[in-house]
DNA sequence: ATTCGTCGAGACGAGGCCGTATCAACGCGT
DNA sequence: ACGCGTTGATACGGCCTCGTCTCGACGAAT
């Protein structure tokens, strides 16, 4: 844990945060190309231009630092602004997602770092924490407004909502890896808000 | 008698297929409890009892033996019964595919080799012929049928299809991890029917 | 009975990474 | 000016893997 403590002994020097930053790229960047598995401190130090010291003084092992560097990165929350519809509402979601899912080296690490939790607790601790913090949020405040509306019951389970609206996008880009054009964004946008509304007559 | 047409030199050894055998299965145990990225070939050959030499005698590579051994065991087609509606067929397949999915080893295997589909084209390639075979094959059938009932319009699309139905699925087991109870299969199959009538109105 | 390819086992040099330690250089607060 | 902690660099022994090679043993066809 890295976070600036404040507490200086005697005679000053603090772990640099630029460096910190570096490491910090670099991690993204060995993740993306080799994988949590081929993944090594050694590359990572060399990618960053810096000694290994400098990553062994930040972390104890791989685990605590791409723990940390994945929570840092995927901390941000988010708020969804009201677009009117439950169509549009997921519309929102799934250009958020879809751009999100595209990133160059979020396309690479995701799918790897999903993998990589099938067998290891640390990981799938950590992708879950972020994950359902970002997702169920949006998942709820989607249904909430669209039962307000009246488009659909009340019963409608919240992370239902969510495999219904994310599985197809993700499916798409991260499984099948084909294109995604807007006008199939809309149409999945569509077919999710009528699958929302079929659901409580299950 | 030889069983097929077998080319035998002078004095006889042919690879012993026991001991393919006993490779391929320890390809997947490795595969599940390490990953693509750190599996090795001397702990495929320590695992299954036989010599480094019997392993590299028939694959000249990492690669070559996963592609292989991958391919093997996925070649088996599918042939989906008709189910006499959209809803039942599309609960079909996601007991068919929900069930392969929770397979201790397929579990851990699929999501890793997708990942690294990412960056290796050889296990993408060798991914996207054995996928699309037996789903692509699914979808056109389940969407065939539709129509031909009056279920949905004759413009679906059946790569999109597939997305609405596997999409959710994948999701939920293999990114979110959860329970999925038989009640959440019915509920899934409800949404992805009416994802689907909802379709072409795009 | 002989022959020949596969079998398990293991040796081989090369190379990567581990985690720790040591080094001089630098910058910051005192 | 001084001390101190971080900095990059490098070295260390240990471990694992690579791909090739050799060895004696086995078995099946000749």
């Amino acid at each position: 844990m890295p976070t600036d403590g404040r507490r200086v002994p005697a005679g000053a020097a603090v772990l640099r945060e630029d460096i910190t930053d570096a490491i910090r790229d670099a991690v993204f960047a060995e993740l993306a190309e080799v994988g949590y598995g081929r993944l090594s401190i050694e590359a990572v130090a060399r990618r960053a231009g810096v000694g290994k010291t400098a990553v062994y003084r930040r972390w104890s092992s791989k685990l605590d630092m791409v723990v940390d560097v994945v929570s840092t990165v995927a901390g941000e929350r988010m708020d969804l602004p009201d677009m009117g519809s439950l169509r549009d509402d997921i519309e929102m979601i799934l250009m958020i997602a879809g751009r999100a899912l595209r990133h160059p080296l979020a396309w690479k690490v995701i799918p790897d770092l999903l993998a990589e939790a099938a067998r290891n607790p640390g990981i799938a601790e950590t992708l879950h924490r972020v994950l359902t913090a970002n997702q169920r949020g949006m998942g709820s405040q989607v249904v909430a407004r669209a039962v307000a509306r009246g488009e659909i019951a009340a019963e409608v389970d919240p992370d239902l909502a969510i495999d219904l609206i994310v599985g197809p996008l993700y499916w798409r880009i991260a499984v099948s890896r084909n294109e995604l054009p807007k006008a199939d964004i809309q149409r999945l946008a569509v077919s999710a808000a009528a699958a929302l509304g079929a659901l409580p007559r299950a």
